[in-house]
DNA sequence: ACCTACCGGTTGACGTGTCAATGATGCTAA
DNA sequence: TTAGCATCATTGACACGTCAACCGGTAGGT
């Protein structure tokens, strides 16, 4: 680099006007593909990325049912979210809610028919979406050094702690 | 199945293990680094990365002022949107609204004084804190890298339409 | 036994985003 | 002129997320 003092990365403080239109190019795009494969599940079929993921996890699981709290570490998401959710997807018909045998206190989630049959017809165009938007906008390169960049941003949120 | 005919890409229909694995931390990443960039801003300063951009917009605009959809554009949201931010920015006295002299129906929008220190106060934490999580997470090719998939993804979700 | 502390889950308040509908006002064409 | 029509902005209804408070129950320590 060109700094004199060897600070960590050469104690340089803010980003260059460079880096920063980078900055800005990638976290504007990434959000509005977040948000375009979003609409596109809605279209095809009235999920939300949400409602996908958990249907995801009580597909895979056994019985279609997992305890709300395993659920919910299971996708990385935080209780009252997971709470509010279901809630929503309750009221639709797409799971349904009842006391946990096992476990005092807890409840367990279970799909319905109904959940069980929106995943299977959400499966297909979701992952279509996924092939047009993503992988067949990159070049296998490029897919491979995306991957690349996701874990070293892991590593750095992770070793920032939650501050 | 529906391929006997060799569509694009070799007719491949859906991502492979390796693509779709490569997908989720991608995308699960790009949107964890956003809400923590939008945490660290509310910490460093209470103002949401929305404040910022509307106040970034109407500092570097002559006369710190814009039209409504002026800055709706300049910033890329739909009115409906920009309308209730600037709804809740009022409240909070960041900014001002009042009827334009120049265009009829126009509203022209203005940084007050206490929106002006509050944008003052964070944009020194805010460029930190990307430098802190993505400048400083990067080797200087993966930034570059970086740039150059954002630039691919933009291509085509642009040549893909708003469908 | 009692107090406390945690644990699983829910709830309410509020900020945020989208969509569709609504004013309010100019522009244009029959 | 007037009947449409586009434009600028707001509004209401709703989905989604986070935060903090809460509730009920189990477990430990005294």
């Amino acid at each position: 680099m060109t700094e004199a003092t060897p600070g960590r990365r050469g104690g340089r403080q803010l980003p260059t006007a460079d880096e920063l239109r980078i900055w800005r190019d990638f976290i504007e795009t990434t959000a509005a593909l977040g948000s375009r494969l979003e609409s596109r599940l809605q279209g095809d079929s009235s999920l939300s990325t949400g409602d996908y993921s958990v249907l995801l996890a009580l597909s895979e699981a056994e019985g279609q049912a997992m305890r709300s709290s395993e659920l919910a570490s299971h996708i990385g998401w935080e209780r009252s979210r997971l709470s509010h959710h279901l809630g929503r997807m309750e009221r639709r018909g797409l799971i349904r809610r009842q006391e946990c045998a096992t476990v005092p206190r807890g409840a367990e989630v279970l799909l319905t028919t109904a959940g069980a049959e929106a995943f299977r017809g959400a499966t297909f165009p979701h992952l279509r979406a996924i092939r047009e938007l993503f992988v067949d906008a990159l070049t296998p390169d490029q897919i491979v050094a995306a991957g690349e960049i996701a874990t070293a941003l892991r590593a750095q949120l992770d070793v920032l702690g939650k501050d």
